[in-house]
RNA sequence: GCGCUCGUAGCUCAGUGGAUAGAGCACUUGGCUUCGAACCAAGGUGUCGGGGGUUCGAGUCCCUCCGAGCGCACCA
């Protein structure tokens, strides 16, 4: 019985024998703190004893005796402390929910389109750590609406036009001598990436420190979006222009394929600004937006925000305008019932004016649009990264790191290995707070680390190999045995946590714990050739079911041996 | 100044208003002729930023102050 039928049973009994209507009152079932107390335990006594001005305990201990006997599940049900009610559940209750925990997901999506939206690259610039951690934290989420049910569409949206596009092709054209396509043929493959990163640290240098380079960023990205308008590719410019941009995308897919994320489309903005500036035109003349010292703008003080420029005085989209155009694009591709965008906090008060523009003419998309922002992430010390300035940790850089140790603790590096202790050093942490980058902690293999869980998934795998008993759950369990069984009976909430939180993390801090309490359990009792054999190998096999659900939920593999 | 996100052990972090606030790392020690030692066991740490308030009960909710990071008009 599942804590959400525990409740249900309560309310009914309190209903039935002592007419009293629980429902109406803020009380909870939840999973007790400590195992002497039971599994589960209600505070319904405390809540109900404030409103009667009785004693919770004689309350407690009057429904206790009844709640007793309405379950064949319930082994006993006890009172402790001030008047919490104990529930113990019997063996095969416990048995039965651990049997199906690794197959027990939520419906909160069942039938629903939904678009998550992450990772978000600008093209002509390098992957940080931040991607990683963004692309990682979104992989996750999308897993966890997929397991409830939905049906996802993972997007991708880029910058490919604006004015950090410009400052890129200024110094690209400075370094080419000139709008000269054919010199780009002296970049070699291999480091492409790499010549645009660089090219974008001069060019974001000369606009802050050169006046008259600033100027020609300037009137080159007006020139940059005429060619999108246009869809020129013929021209000189243009065809520099395109070539890099597909280096670009040739750099993200190698890189998504890597750590295993896979988008289903690619928004650039070049598609959707023209929707986007349209759109605020349109509404312009409704008057949701309005003209401030020629530029369009949106004032969002009436809301308790802030004003922000859709349309500049040049008549160019900003990021507003073709984040508007976005979310109608997503809308015509998949007419969604929720859209997730996952993004770093520090938009998330650009987003809210975003989307309260947007609620002005659109409110339905509006309300369907969830903005979820996770921190940054931060070298040691708090010290912030800026592409600009040379102080950040590549993308890569962090995956190499996370080689290296594999490699030094193993002799060789296993890519799943690898990605297993990226991902879980990242994803354990709650989203919303920044996190500080460690190496050492950040990529490790042991501890609360994701190679931790890969190994004791791959352990538990090959204990089952080798046995040659059927795994099969009969009579009661000995102590351990319980212990562990009703750990991992707990699973399903713990992802519907994480599904209703949209916060991978609590599956993260489950695994560890539910690993920890294996190991202990595998230290002191053998399994293979021993009396207890069958119930031990079927605890096995649903605990090992759960790691490699939760970690697959994670994004991370569940390889059979490591 | 206003807004957002935060402040928990030396460090990095968990902690749906519940029972004695927990992990990992680091440090010390012990455990592989026995199903996988990327493991396990033992050892000690806290003004939960400060102060008020609500509550049977507050790290958690409210108020206030302090501190950090980020954001606040033509960047993304």
């Amino acid at each position: 019985m599942t804590l959400q039928q525990v409740k249900t049973l309560i309310t009914g009994v309190i209903k039935r024998e002592f007419k009293l209507d629980l429902s109406s009152f803020e009380y909870e079932v939840g999973y007790a703190a400590d195992q002497k107390f039971g599994d589960y335990y209600c505070n319904a006594a405390f809540v109900v004893a404030r409103e009667l001005k009785v004693s919770p305990r004689e309350l407690a201990e009057r429904w206790a005796k009844s709640l007793a006997q309405a379950s064949a599940e319930f082994k006993s049900v006890t009172v402790a402390g001030p008047g919490f009610i104990n529930i113990t559940l019997t063996d095969s209750a416990i048995g039965q929910l651990a049997d199906g925990a690794a197959t027990t997901k939520p419906d909160t999506f069942h039938g629903q389109v939904v678009v998550t939206e992450y990772s978000d690259p600008n093209p002509f610039k390098v992957l940080h750590v931040g991607h990683l951690y963004t692309s990682v934290v979104g992989d996750a989420i999308t897993n966890l609406v997929r397991a409830a049910g939905g049906e996802v569409h993972a997007v991708n949206f880029g910058g490919d036009v604006g004015l950090h596009v410009a400052k890129s092709m200024w110094a690209i054209i400075q370094e080419l001598g000139g709008e000269e396509p054919s010199k780009l043929n002296h970049v070699k493959a291999s480091e492409r990436s790499e010549w645009m990163a660089a090219r974008y640290v001069e060019g974001s240098t000369a606009y802050e420190d050169d006046e008259v380079a600033k100027s020609s960023i300037i009137s080159l990205n007006k020139r940059l979006y005429a060619i999108i308008v246009e869809g020129d590719h013929t021209t000189p410019l243009a065809i520099i222009y395109w070539t890099c941009r597909s280096w670009s995308y040739d750099y993200f897919d190698a890189f998504y394929t890597r750590i295993g994320t896979k988008f289903e489309k690619y928004y650039p903005e070049s598609e959707n600004a023209p929707l986007g500036l349209a759109t605020v035109r349109a509404q312009l003349a409704k008057g949701v937006y309005t003209e401030s010292d020629g530029a369009v703008v949106f004032k969002g003080e009436p809301y308790g925000l802030h004003t922000r420029v859709f349309i500049n005085s040049n008549g160019l989209p900003t990021y507003e305008a073709k984040d508007v155009g976005l979310i109608m694009a997503k809308w015509r591709d998949y007419h969604f019932d929720h859209s997730i965008v996952i993004t770093g906090n520090d938009i998330a008060e650009y987003m809210k004016v975003v989307l309260k523009s947007l609620e002005q003419f659109e409110p339905e998309l509006a309300r369907r649009t969830t903005h979820i922002t996770h921190g940054n992430v931060k070298l040691v010390g708090g010290v912030k990264m800026a592409s600009r300035k040379g102080n950040f940790l590549r993308a890569v850089d962090v995956l190499d790191m996370a080689t290296e140790a594999n490699q030094a603790a193993n002799g060789t590096a296993d890519p799943q290995v690898v990605l297993g202790a990226v991902k879980y050093g990242f994803l354990k942490h709650r989203i919303g707070a920044d996190l500080v980058f460690i190496p050492t902690e950040s990529v490790s293999l042991e501890g609360n680390s994701g190679p931790y869980l890969q190994y004791a998934q791959a352990r538990a795998r090959s204990i089952l190999v080798k046995a040659k008993m059927k795994p099969q759950l009969s009579g009661e369990l000995e102590a351990d045995e319980r212990t562990l069984a009703a750990m991992i009976a707990r699973y399903p909430s713990v992802v519907d946590e994480a599904v209703q939180t949209l916060m991978p993390h609590h599956i993260c801090t489950y695994l560890y714990e539910l690993a920890q309490v294996f190991n202990r359990f595998y230290e002191h009792n053998r399994v293979i050739d021993e009396p207890r054999e069958a119930t031990r190998l079927w605890l096995i096999a649903c605990y090992a079911d759960v790691l490699s659900d939760g970690l697959s939920l994670l994004g991370i593999a569940a390889p059979e041996r490591i």
